[in-house]
Order: C-alpha cells, then structure tokens, then sequence
RNA sequence: GCUGGUGUAGCUCAAUGGUAGAGCAGCUGAUUUGUAAUCAGCAGGUUGUAGGUUCAAGCCCUAUCACCAGCUCCA
C-alpha cells in the first residue's frame, strides 16, 4: 500500500478522528502516533487509566459525532519552531519528542476541529468522507516499541469506504476465527496442551500423531533423494558443549538451567548443530567427501517468554527438520541453490503456493569477515533470483553467525511465521575448528550451511491445519476412508472392505454403530474424512461400495478396484493442482 | 516479561452475594435405519489453584497458574 492509497489515507484519518474522539472525552490523555495499518490503523495514548470496553463505546459514539459535523481536515506548514511552542502549549510531550527527531524546518501539521497532530498525511478532505469504521480492540504498546519505554494504551480500529465491506471484512475475521489451528486441533482431536505438563509443550494425539508420521516418512524419503544422510543425536550434553559453540554467551536466556549429572552440568539442547559437527569431527574429513548433508528430525527445548507462546506455532518444545550442509567455498552457490528449490518443492508439496521470502543481511554484531558475509550474502541472494521468488532485503537483521533466507507462511487471520530458515554460519566451523584435509594436503575450514524446510513439525502443522482449515488433502488424512455400513448385516461386508483397503495401506476406519446414515455421514463429514463407503445390501450383492467424497459429492457405486486406483492417483498428486 | 481481558461438566455457554443449570458429547435401553443430527432414561462439578472479607462467595479482595489479544522477543 502506497502512501496515496485511498483507503490508507481514509484510515489514516479515521484514526485521527479517533484520537479527536479520545482527546474531547478524556482531556488528560497525550497522543503519540496513529498510523494506518494492513488491516486498519491504530492510536497509541498515555493515560493512567487503562480503556475499558464501555470507553470505547463512547469513543465510538463520539466519533460518529464528529464524522457526522463532517469537519474539515486542513494542512498547513509551519516552521519547527513553531509546531515545537504549539506541541508545548499543548504539554504533548511525545510530539515534542518526535519533533527533535525532524530534520527539517518546516513541518507540516493537520487539524480538524479542536484537534492537532504533527502529521505528513495526507487526509481526507473532511470528517464525513468516512463512511463506515468499528473499533476493534485495546492492547499495551511500549512507546516506539521499546520495552524499556513506557507503555501505552493502543486501540486498534478498521474502516472502510462503505457498511457493506466493512461488515464483509468483519465476517472474515470470524471465518478465520474457525480455522484457527487451535480450535481445529480440538475438534478434529489432533493435539493438546495440558496444565499439568507446562505451557508450550505439545501432546500429539493419535489423528496429529497420524499425519506428522506421514510428514516423517516424505520428509526422510526426499532427504535421501536429495543427497542426505539421516543422524541422530541426543537430547542433553554437558553444558561445556555450549560454551564451545558459543550459545551459551548468546542465547543463555533461552536456554534451560543445566541439571547435575554426576558433578557435571548437562542441559537440554537448544538446538542440534553441535552434535553434527562432533559427527563430522569424529574422524578426519577429506575434500573428496564434501559437500557432506546431514538431516535430523531433532526435538530441542527453547525458554520462550510467556507471553509468546501460541498454540502449536509458538511453543517451547519442538522437533527442527534440521541439517547441516559442510561443503568447499567453491560449492557453496551449488548448495545453496539446491537446498532454495528443495525447500520450494517440499513447501509446495504441502500446498503451501504463497510466502514471503526475507534476505538477512550483516548485522552490526558479527563474527567472520566482510569478505566471507559478501560472498555468503551473494550466494544467498543469487538462489533467490534463479528461484524467480519476491524478496525482502532485511538489511542488518542476519544472525551474528551469518546471513540467511526465511521462508515465511501466513496463518489464517494473516499473521506470518517463519517456516524455512537457510542460513551460512562462520561462527561454529570457527569454535569447533572444523577442517578437511585438502588436494594440497593440508587443512582447511570448510563452509557450514544450517537449514530447516518446514522448521519446526509444530509450528508447520498449525500452519497446515490453518490452510486446509482441517480438511487435509488425502495423503495428509489422518483417516482417508471411513466404512459406513447401514445396518448390521453389512457389517461383515465393510470388514472384508475394511481388511482390503488396509491391504493396500490406507488409513481407514469403520462407523458400526447402531445410528442412522444421516449420522453417520454427518459425523463423518465433521471428523473431515476424504472418502465415505456407504454399504447397504445393494452393494453387499452388487460387490461394490458407494462412494461420497468429504464436500458434498455422492460419486454412486464403485468396484473396490476402480476406487483403490483412484485414490492412489489422488496420493500421488498429494492433492495440489 | 509487559498492558488488558478471560477461567463454571469432555465441549459451547447460563446462574442480583442466598439450593450451581442448559444444549451437545458420554453411559443405558428401545429403534435396524440409504447420503449432514431417531427417541427415552441415567450420570456428570472442591466453579483454575491458595488465602482472605462475609451469617453466607461462582460472584467481592489478595496472591498465583493457565489461556486469549496486543507489545517486546524469537539462535
């Protein structure tokens, strides 16, 4: 969205209104900033008193006041020094703070009523341009987004060119509401969080167990295509191996308090890459094993602040699909290619077609040289061109260690996670002194590359469920065929059905209870189950099954041959077209 | 961690400071059923936890835990 987009721009000056709103009702509040944002905008305030949900009725009220006066908004462009007295006058110590910021001696401020901000706009011409807008929420927000700040008091708003789209945007909202991973993981009994466990720990239950052991298996089988071996590692190691790497200095918050084994201290790891490199350092390496590509499901434990944790996709306890890449400088722009388009292939298996790609570049704090951060960088920027993928360039924000790609997949109410992380890192070949022994004979360091394609299978799940809303293609289902005899006499029948689907390994269940068609297809169609077999006598004598796919498609009688075939082309297409 | 909100049956939710209730799910029985809910009966609770105020607390107060929204953070 471009500064001039008129939908900001309504936004941007609804937010005004609300501030106006604000200012009349409460006169000892201080305004800071109210910008337009994706969805809407916002207002932060200063006040004592936190909002509560009757202030922002008579916020609400009083704006339609306002909108309704249909007060214009004026510009005009003063001189620093004036805006600076105005602000003054008006004891708005956050504008005043904002004007020391400004380099410029003219500054432009907007009015409309008896409200003025410092503001480059532009507006709306006036108030009554508004045509329909709702408050949304109230939430704390440190000032300039620093915690070390004091925190304001945020509202949070929408507003659009007319009722009728508003109440559509409002609609989505509460569509997104029920795909929301959470809500899902309970209906469709996939996973659960428990009291007594601790937060950010998950239990898979069975249908989650189900489909993450169908993730596994094509995980691990594209591993091997792809030119990796699979390791494991374990869980704890004395904490020595941290200082070593390094993560104990860096990331000693995140990290569990060690636990005393035999007079040592062993911690739970944060991550596997240590145990990698002790593999690699197992023996001594030749030039002529690289590139070597080592993957591992690897569960590790991060502290993660309370107030993070979300569902399956902020959590505390996860399995990476972790590997590590140690190959020749010269192989490093081979590698890298390969590992973006295995990502792609893998995130596109899933039917994940849309994410955001962000490059991170040399932070201020760093380790290795310029030289090496420039042709790692390149290397990493030259695979995402060749990919044809939109990027970010996040300048500064890479790891200390060295720069990465994130892959990164939206949840349903819009909010992005990371997923896929490729990352160069110079620091642990450093720590570890890791080498190979070179066509010249000697010792060399060679150049480590960290990846995760779906991240973690926590966070990855959530997303999956979120963007099937439940309802996973074929090869994901936890259930993909479900027997749903109509009375007892077919019984037999669906279990010698049953028996040959099972045969040819799907994942099937049978509903023999003493409940009517209507249920049962009913139930079935909740628990989100691709393929329902209706069997009644017409198909016990006929010898075949009556198909009705999840959706709403009855397909008629079937010969078990035609279905089995049918399905196993829909797995092999994973469902994406 | 911070700001605010919410915790009542497995789930979704009721209940002026005065006897904790409904629907769904569960169990039992009847019904043998043809493409999204058959009927009846039964059972289900230390109201997140620990204190406190009160003759009396699901409701008020304090602490604590968890969850929700946002902020900050995310190797």
């Amino acid at each position: 969205m471009s500064p001039e987009d008129p939908l900001k721009i309504m936004r941007h000056s609804t937010a005004h209104i609300m501030a106006q709103a604000v200012q009349e009702l409460y006169p000892e509040i201080k305004i800071s900033i109210g910008p337009a944002i994706e969805n809407g905008f916002y207002y932060d305030f200063d006040r004592d008193e936190p909002f509560r949900p009757e202030d922002i009725e008579r916020i609400e009220a009083r704006m339609v006041e306002i909108i309704k006066a249909d007060l214009p908004f004026t510009c005009s462009n003063i001189s620093k020094k004036e805006a600076y007295n105005l602000f003054k006058e008006r004891d708005e110590r956050y504008k005043l703070e904002l004007l020391d910021e400004i380099k410029e001696d003219t500054v432009t401020i907007y009015k409309q009523g008896s409200f003025i901000d410092l503001c480059r706009g532009p507006h709306l011409s006036s108030t009554g341009k508004v045509k329909a807008f709702k408050l949304l929420s109230i939430a704390g927000s440190y000032w300039r987004g620093d915690e070390k700040n004091k925190m304001l008091q945020r509202i949070y708003g929408t507003s659009f060119p007319s009722k009728e789209e508003l109440d559509d945007y409002l609609n989505r909202i509460e569509e997104a509401k029920r795909r929301d991973h959470r809500r899902l993981g309970k209906d469709l009994d996939l996973f659960s969080m428990d009291d007594e466990i601790g937060s950010g720990l998950i239990n898979w239950h069975p249908n989650g167990a189900m489909t993450r052991s169908v993730i596994e298996n094509f995980w691990r089988d594209e591993h091997y295509k792809n030119g990796y071996q699979i390791v494991y590692s374990p869980h704890i190691a004395k904490v020595n191996l941290w200082h070593t790497s390094g993560h104990w200095d860096f990331y000693r918050d995140n990290m569990y308090s060690p636990m005393d084994i035999d007079g040592t201290d062993y911690i739970i790891k944060p991550m596997n890459c240590p145990f990698h490199i002790k593999i690699y350092k197992n023996r001594l390496r030749s030039y002529r094993e690289l590139p070597i590509r080592w993957a591992e499901l690897g569960t590790v434990y991060r502290y993660e602040r309370s107030g993070v944790l979300h569902g399956l996709l902020r959590v505390r306890g996860f399995t990476q699909d972790d590997a590590h890449i140690f190959c020749l400088s010269d192989q490093l722009n081979e590698e890298i290619s390969r590992v973006l388009d295995f990502t792609l292939y893998i995130l596109r298996s899933f039917g994940f077609m849309e994410y955001e790609v962000h490059l991170s570049t040399r932070p201020d704090k760093y380790v290795g040289s310029v030289k090496n951060w420039e042709k790692a960088t390149e290397a990493l920027e030259s695979a995402i061109k060749r990919s044809g993928l939109c990027y970010n360039i996040d300048h500064g924000e890479g790891v200390f260690y060295g720069p990465k790609i994130d892959v990164k997949i939206k949840d349903s109410i819009g909010r992005s996670w990371q997923c896929s992380t490729i990352q160069v890192d110079f620091n642990l070949p450093e720590q570890f002194a890791i080498t190979y022994i070179g066509e010249d004979g000697g010792a060399h360091q060679p150049i480590m590359i960290h990846r995760a394609l779906m991240g973690s299978l926590e966070r990855f799940f959530g997303c999956l469920i979120e963007h099937y809303a439940g309802a996973f293609p074929l090869w994901l289902s936890p259930f993909q065929v479900i027997l749903l005899p109509i009375t007892d006499s077919q019984i037999p029948y669906s279990n010698r059905i049953v028996e040959e689907l099972k045969r040819h390994t799907f994942r099937v269940d049978i509903d023999s209870r003493n409940e009517k068609l209507g249920l049962k297809i009913r139930e079935a169609q909740l628990r989100k189950i691709p393929y329902m077999l209706i069997i009644g006598d017409r198909e016990v004598k006929s010898n075949t099954v009556s198909v009705r796919k999840r959706g709403d498609n009855d397909l008629g009688s079937m010969e078990m041959e035609k279905l089995i075939y049918m399905m196993k082309e829909e797995i092999e297409s994973k469902g994406v077209v």
